[in-house]
RNA sequence: GGGCGGUUAGCUCAGCGGUAGAGCGCUUCGUUUACACCGAAGAUGUCGGGGGUUCGAUCCCCUCACCGCCCACCA
């Protein structure tokens, strides 16, 4: 007998073990392919509530394609994560007092990262399992292991030899404490307050001078010109003069660009190439070198006055300022808010345009079969709008820079010749021949020192997780993956390039559908954040309600495009359901309905077990079609209300007295209905609570025949055609709202709980009659209804509640509020009067007669037709009513 | 500056041409053997403002306001 609640503590684990090792989570051998690669979590990661919907999200698809009959390959794996993985181990170092990386040397930090790896690394594949990903963890990849390390290389090679890659210097993101360049993307711009300041540059010659207004006075030493709009009348004298660079001995001319804003500062603009994106572009434009001031570390450098040289470039900033002031150079100051690029990580650095070589990755080109292939729909995005982000980011898209001043990573595979001359083979052997070729004989090579973005081996993910560049069955079976599921931050830095990647190497696309989910908010709508507190940890979760309360908040409120907010007060209330499931289970399992054997859904004569078994097939169409759209949330909520609304509060309310009953065939079919229901919803519920229903499957196998499998392996429901029966279906709710109407009438006029209420009917109600006979012993237990006084006409001093063919009525003596119950039945003759009115109005417009389909008007007729008729009833009821009172 | 989304019950949100809905919360009542992690009933809305299309608009179009987010710029 199963407890009155269910304990996913106890059972989470062994359950989890069970399917794993029975290889249900690998894919089968036959069956239509369906492939997800996981988003591959970062080596460092541990599981956040953004991973635990991600996951089940994925997770839901894969056991509900499992259960169809599908091979499912569901490909686990994670990302090196190359600059956070780098700096755990550079702070583990620090922490336990050792020699930072550049002391320790490439090679052994490398160690040092490989052991932090392989000994705290990968905390988040375990907490995947407490979630129930059902991961073929037997496939589990890893960015850096030897065989995507090997597609890696020959991606790279092979982009350069087609001219895809190439090297340049121009201006990056840098990040001064790393060390390293970024890409754009890996940009945050964040609002700061700042001042502009107004600086005079003096003429040359002839005295006068032009002002010039930043946010940056530190980078005036590495000023080339000063810039101003071709068409300011301002300045149309002062074009090709020459200005002293003040703090300088430099001439530098003034120029004229259009790139100068006249409605901005003073209209005329520093041109600084080497430190900013804008002046880099218009220093090529007039043919100026860029004059390189700050270094590497964001200290001053370069051709300028002794004093500068070596300080911080803020530090930098306060002296330059304060010079300018004593020269009587500054124009004054005012207080802006303006965006600065920080570091996206810990947004504490503040990045610096850098003037340095690196790799690139022609991503206009690798764009355009890309934008091709959405626009063709060959894949498509879930909701379609995001396909606009795509679109939007790929038409626009700059070179992308891939190389990284970092260890932790893929290292270039180029080599250099002592003149310099870059041989770029997919390892050294291959380099030295081809440097042996081109000057005839053996030559020393060192390679490029620098590591490739971890995006770049992230765009590999949907092919070299399965085997490429070997030819693997996998890869001829799996690629085109069927979906990839994820949130929309990361659509340009993974989704495009994925596109880009597969495209150009597969000749396909990595996947047919995307399904973007959105964030996990706080209850507030807040994004968490550790420094706010809001952070809500599912592994706490699901310590305190299971991973199934879990799984099934976040399913339930995975509606596309919409935040999901999350707080303990809603998992507890699904975790309710589990219990409420448990529960009905344990009554199924209490009145012997457990017998599964060869029951035929079209067989069952009774009304109420044919109108259930029509609910459930609504039901499970239902579910089926919703999580073919990747509506979670539909599809969890029909299955929640079926459960909860359907068969526990009516279905099980309804077949109690057949269950007590003496009508053997009624309690065996009874049974075997409830008992086939049951199974089905379990079935249903699978992909969304995976532990509770695998647990309930087993134990309610405890007294049928043998389980063969698992539930993790059942097959969907797929039920035959001629379930839905209209007519049980009419005559159960029939019931159901009759005696609905009549707890409410007990409710409002305070019938004493023992007190029957004696049913009338009024008028052509012999099917109602019927109905009344055949299902009399449930009303009388659940409405406790006296049929003695089955009449035709309503007694004087009733007050009458008409529901379709049948009417309530009550005696009203010593109960009733008489005023109240008149002020609600003239309020309700009003509300009448209007809905008339309207629809009178609406039949009376000829332009809605002519106009309007022949379904909608005769709607419109029958709705005032019943809208009268309950007038009719309720002004009756109100005159006797008056009349008592 | 460009783009995307939102504005519906106290709260959180569905609905997206033809009777305004759910969950939670709230009020009242109940609890005879699945479940108080329970059951029943009830109350609450100028569907952000203004215009338009339509026989008919919460729904489609335009516009305004406010709130999010993304991209770009920021002298």
């Amino acid at each position: 007998m199963l407890d009155t609640n269910f304990d996913p503590k106890s059972v989470e684990a062994s359950l989890y073990e069970a399917w794993e090792s029975s290889g249900a989570f690998k894919p089968k051998a036959d069956g239509a392919p369906f492939a997800i690669v996981i988003p591959p979590p970062n080596v460092t990661g541990s599981l956040h509530i953004g991973h635990a919907l991600n996951n089940t999200l994925q997770d839901i698809l894969a056991r509900f394609e499992r259960m169809r009959g599908k091979s499912v390959l569901w490909q686990p794996g994670m990302d090196h994560a190359g600059i956070a993985t780098q700096i755990v181990v550079e702070r583990q170092l620090a922490e336990q007092g050792n020699i930072g990386r550049r002391e320790l040397g490439r090679e052994e930090f490398l160690k040092r990262v490989w052991t932090w790896k392989e000994e705290s690394g990968g905390a988040i594949t375990r907490q995947l399992r407490r979630l129930g990903a059902s991961c073929d963890w037997s496939r589990e990849r890893f960015t850096m292991d030897e065989g995507l390390s090997r597609a890696v290389l020959k991606v790279f090679v092979q982009l350069y030899k087609e001219g895809l890659i190439y090297k340049d210097k121009r201006l990056v993101n840098w990040d001064p404490k790393l060390q390293t360049a970024v890409s754009d993307l890996e940009v945050e711009n964040i609002e700061v307050k700042g001042k502009l300041w107004r600086i005079k540059y003096p003429l040359a010659e002839g005295g006068g001078e032009i002002i010039v207004a930043t946010t940056r006075p530190e980078t005036m030493l590495g000023d080339v010109a000063v810039a101003v709009h071709p068409n300011d009348e301002r300045y149309q004298a002062l074009i090709a003069k020459m200005v002293k660079l003040p703090l300088t001995d430099r001439l530098i001319p003034i120029i004229s660009d259009e790139y100068a804003d006249p409605e901005k500062g003073s209209g005329a603009v520093k041109i600084t190439p080497a430190h900013d994106f804008n002046d880099f572009e218009v220093g090529k434009r007039h043919k100026l070198a860029p004059v390189e001031v700050i270094d590497r570390e964001a200290r001053m450098t370069g051709d300028i006055p002794e004093r500068f040289r070596g300080l911080d470039r803020f530090k930098a900033r306060d002296a330059i300022l304060a010079e300018l002031e004593q020269d009587g150079l500054l124009d004054g100051a005012e207080d802006i808010a303006h965006a600065v690029p920080h570091d996206e990580k810990t947004k504490m650095v503040i990045l610096e345009p850098m003037l340095t070589e690196q790799w690139y990755v022609d991503a206009k080109k690798l764009a355009e079969p890309a934008i091709a292939a959405v626009e063709s729909g060959k894949t498509k995005f879930t909701p379609e709008n995001f396909a606009n982000t795509y679109f939007h980011w790929m038409r626009n898209i700059q070179p992308w820079c891939v190389s990284r001043q970092l260890w932790w990573g893929h290292q270039i595979p180029a080599w250099y010749a002592p003149d310099g001359k870059v041989f770029v083979e997919e390892n050294e052997q291959a380099a030295k021949a081809a440097a042996k070729a081109h000057y005839k004989k053996d030559t020393p090579l060192s390679r490029d020192e620098d590591v490739l973005d971890t995006w770049f081996s992230s765009a590999l993910w949907a092919f070299s997780t399965m085997g490429w560049p070997d030819d693997t069955p996998e890869v001829k079976r799996f690629y085109p993956t069927s979906v990839l599921v994820t949130m929309y931050d990361i659509i340009f830095f993974w989704v495009a390039r994925m596109m880009m990647m597969g495209l150009h190497f597969m000749k396909d696309v990595p996947f047919h559908n995307v399904l973007i989910h959105a964030r996990v908010v706080d209850e507030k709508g807040a994004k968490m954040s550790k420094t706010k507190g809001n952070v809500v940890d599912p592994l706490v979760l699901i310590d305190e309600y299971g991973a199934d309360a879990l799984r099934l908040t976040l399913a339930m409120k995975a509606a596309p495009g919409k935040d999901v907010r999350m707080g303990r007060g809603v998992v507890e209330g699904y975790r309710n359901f589990g219990t409420k499931l448990w529960n009905a289970a344990r009554f199924c399992q209490m009145n012997e309905c457990v017998n599964w054997t060869a029951f035929d859904p079209k067989s069952p004569k009774h009304m109420i077990n044919r109108w259930i078994v029509s609910e459930l097939t609504e039901t499970a169409a239902t579910v089926t079609k919703e999580l073919e759209a990747y509506r979670f949330n539909e599809a969890a909520g029909a299955l929640y209300k079926f459960v909860w609304n359907v068969f526990c509060d009516w279905y099980i309310e309804l077949i109690k007295p057949l269950l007590n009953g003496s009508d053997e065939a009624a309690l065996a079919e009874t049974r075997a209905t409830a008992a086939w229901v049951l199974e089905q919803i379990i079935r249903l519920l699978h992909p969304f609570m995976p532990f509770i229903t695998e647990e309930l499957w087993s134990r309610l196998g405890e007294f049928g025949p043998q389980r063969a499998r698992m539930l993790i392996v059942e097959a969907w429901p797929v039920l035959p055609e001629g379930l839905i029966d209209k007519k049980a279906a009419e005559e159960i709710n029939w019931l159901i709202d009759l005696v609905s109407l009549t707890r409410s009438a007990r409710a409002e006029l305070n019938v004493p709980a023992g007190a029957k209420i004696p049913l009338l009917l009024i008028g052509g109600a012999k099917e109602s009659c019927k109905r009344l006979e055949r299902h009399q012993e449930l009303i009388d237990r659940l409405a406790r209804l006296d049929y003695s006084t089955i009449a035709d006409t309503a007694p004087a001093g009733a007050v009458t509640f008409v529901h379709g063919e049948a009417t309530v009525a009550l005696p009203l003596e010593g109960v009733v509020d008489f005023r109240a119950e008149a002020s609600r039945l003239a309020k309700e003759v009003k509300r009448l009067d209007g809905e008339i009115a309207k629809i009178d109005a609406k039949l009376g417009n000829a332009e809605f007669v002519r106009k309007a389909p022949d379904a909608v008007i005769e709607e419109q007729r029958e709705r005032r037709a019943d809208a009268l008729a309950a007038k009719a009833k309720l002004e009756a009821a109100l005159e006797r009513l008056r009349a008592a009172a």
